[in-house]
DNA sequence: TTCTGTCTGTGACTCCAATCACATTTCCCC
DNA sequence: GGGGAAATGTGATTGGAGTCACAGACAGAA
């Protein structure tokens, strides 16, 4: 159960929301409920039977691919106003889960349990455009992310990397991209000592300042042969 | 246009179709057509607006992501009684096509105009839940085949790529095997004779004979640490 | 200040697979 | 049966990236 004015808000970040039914809104207020989750919390893993589609107020979190060797490989990331098709998918045909999602920062979110989302599904020409507009997104987006980690050489994702950070001043160490990257803090180390001598980034202790960006432009755009 | 009983033999491969209202069949009746194709047509490419919808009656194609790199990942395969998702997603979000989807073998497919899927999905729960769980098994094996070629040695790929082949006797090149895998013949010849030695498989001009199924099985499991 | 843990720099090495450059074999057609 | 194209075999080399080992450099706590 969830107030008037929480769906309020959640329907100016839904806009499809606003066309609802008034039944079918009734039912989401009656069902839904908030859920609030630090950074890092898994809201589903493989396997985990869905019984609840979340809609982002705030924050956002990624989808994974966890692989047998370890590392997981990111699919997508959900921001506020868009589904996880991959957990829409699993409720809609009755699957468990096929990837992990985890929260990227601390989220609020309405949690709608799946009979709901059947009934949005079932009575709202809109919802249902919605979310197959969702899909494209998503699918395109995870495309893109199999085609950089398949063809990009390293080099031009960590420039990518940097630039996506949408900062001229970014306070992470290069283990931390590393991490993002499941690669050696080494390279990553080597890269960025390369991009330095470049004049493309000045380097600090837990820090990187972009002083070039359009260098680091030049350096994705270079044919990768 | 086609027949009654054009239809009817649709509806033994695609049982959805028999728990469809009478006005819905009909209209697929009037508005669809037969599209008949040889191995290697091309039936969507990137960017293609996406038409229509092929519900395959003989033969499948497969669903490919092209790189910038020029060589081509395969995405997943759709066989006679499925729907290929990313056609699904690009008609009913009308976006352009996110891949090139290919025939594998000759194919005799029925074509359903997209204004009739719209139709469908709107008309009909059962067949929105037939595409949903559609959406389940090809992103499962989206996914897989991501798994696969991201960390997947390449023996092992190949042992796998045999194994699929469900045959004893498999009538093809070194050169064709690498293109399916995206490799160099080179590594192919090479890989395969090590099969040979191991007496796995046995190999002639243009031809491999596997004689130690499990042999294969087991390289297949030998931990990619 | 000193100590300690974290972060960074760097050379050497390894590994897998791609590429290059040929040699050799096999098959089919004339 | 001979010639030529296609298929295969093989060594040498290269290249990108991961791994190892260790040496500073820095920052905050005691």
């Amino acid at each position: 159960m969830i107030t008037e004015a929480c769906i309020q808000k959640l329907a100016i970040i839904y806009p499809v929301l606003r066309e609802l039914p008034a039944p079918l809104i009734r039912n989401i207020r009656e069902t839904s409920h908030t859920l609030e989750l630090q950074a890092g919390k898994v809201l589903f893993d493989i396997g985990d039977d869905c019984d609840y589609m979340p809609l982002l107020k705030t924050g956002s979190f990624r989808v994974v691919k966890p692989f047998q060797t370890g590392w997981e490989m990111l699919l997508y990331r959900v921001y506020p106003g868009q589904v996880c098709i991959l957990t829409a998918t699993c409720i809609l045909s009755a699957w468990r889960h096929l990837a992990r999602v985890i929260a990227d920062k601390d989220l609020i979110a309405v949690s709608l349990p799946k009979d709901s989302l059947y009934q949005l599904i079932e009575g709202s020409p809109n919802f249902r455009r919605f979310v197959f507009s969702n899909y494209s997104i998503s699918l395109l987006s995870l495309l893109n992310c199999v085609e950089v980690v398949l063809t990009q050489p390293i080099e031009q994702r960590l420039a990518k990397l940097l630039l996506d950070k949408r900062r001229d001043v970014i306070g992470v160490t290069h283990q931390g991209l590393a991490d993002e990257m499941e690669t050696a803090r080494e390279v990553v180390s080597r890269i960025l000592k390369d991009f330095e001598e470049k004049g493309m980034v000045k380097l600090k202790r837990g820090m990187i300042l972009i002083q070039d960006r359009e260098g680091l432009v030049q350096t994705l755009q270079t044919a990768c042969n």
